[in-house]
DNA sequence: ATCATAACATACCGTTCGGTACAATATGAA
DNA sequence: TTCATATTGTACCGAACGGTATGTTATGAT
């Protein structure tokens, strides 16, 4: 009855989510997103509201595929300490690879628009405490298997390793001597015992 | 010979760092600048330069008295652990207390600036690096009193708090319940031993 | 084939952006 | 007191901002 969509909604979003975690929220203008989703203006309007409901909703892509990813790969190593060094490895090499790396699309938005912004601090909050409840999941499983101690709090102890993780991403948006973050992390991990 | 300056640069760029510091890079406009620093826009520009000449001087001098304060602050205690202990807690305290916490001018700065202007990538580094030279300091100050293990790696460890120190400061932007933290910290810091 | 309708492209809205030209003002050396 | 000069306030610059009105185009149910 009508004229036809032109675009992949989910391609558009994925463009748009990747220009935002390049560049931030304000630094992004609708030129920017037009030119990079390929579609006009007018068109994201109508399809993803103003410029602020098309970041959250780009955001709250990231998280959810984010999660599932960590997830999947901590599952993916019978070693709990395996486990966690080969995922803390990975998210340093990925970081050190890429020519351009833009680090973690949430930990950008907790900086920028969450102490400015009630939506996006809880928002970051809640895909932060769902990593730490990943985490602790799986320190529970070494726990269980017997490679950890049993005293091991694996509460405290998959939040320190959150912390850790968020201040390594940070940290290596200023390009820090690979073994800066090599032995921080290395210190860190000796906490799984 | 000419008309006299009417205002006190040093209270001014304290007033813009203050601005910067809340607000990051972008989103501090010149119309914000006059209004909080006071000065015309012409006053701006013949002192300092232009937006990003003014918001580097203003981060130099954060990084500057930041790194003095901190010092000074690990060197307040005869006990290293009870030094870095303190340190945390009033890091975290403070965030609590006030209405709008800020967190850290330099970390923030790394997540909005260093990714796409070098300039920005070596002065935050820099500042991180010289942290952690102040907290090797510190600990090596503990393994020469006996406090601490004559094994440990105090640079490496330094490294790891360091890392933990930006960690928690961005993950106290989400405002997550002060146990997280809390916990992280304490955990953390089990590896002073 | 007609036509109501939704997506399209274009062109524009008022506002704000960073930055500057310019004239008025105040100063101290002469 | 005069005058060269640096600072001030105002008013403006073109460009870019986020957002929208409007007319054109393509669609599928009738």
């Amino acid at each position: 009855m009508a004229r036809t969509r032109e675009f992949d909604e989910e391609k558009v979003l994925e463009a748009a989510m990747q220009l935002f975690w390049e560049k931030g929220y304000e630094a992004t203008s609708l030129s920017d997103l037009t030119a990079r989703m390929g579609i006009q203006r007018p068109s994201i309007y109508s399809t993803f509201g103003d410029k602020k409901e098309l970041f959250e909703t780009a955001l709250r892509r990231y998280t959810t595929s984010r999660a599932a990813e960590i997830r999947a790969r901590l599952q993916g190593h019978s070693s709990v300490k395996q486990a966690f060094a080969k995922f803390f490895e990975e998210v340093i090499a990925a970081e050190y690879t890429k020519d351009l790396s833009n680090g973690c699309f949430c930990i950008n938005t907790m900086v920028e628009l969450a102490p400015h912004d009630e939506r996006f601090e809880i928002l970051t909050r809640e895909h932060q405490l769902y990593l730490a409840v990943i985490f602790q999941e799986t320190i529970e499983r070494g726990i269980q298997s017997g490679e950890l101690e049993k005293e091991t709090d694996a509460k405290s102890l998959a939040q320190a390793l959150i912390v850790a993780l968020i201040g390594l991403t940070v940290m290596m948006k200023s390009q820090p001597q690979k073994s800066f973050i090599d032995n921080a992390i290395a210190t860190t991990l000796t906490l799984l015992k």
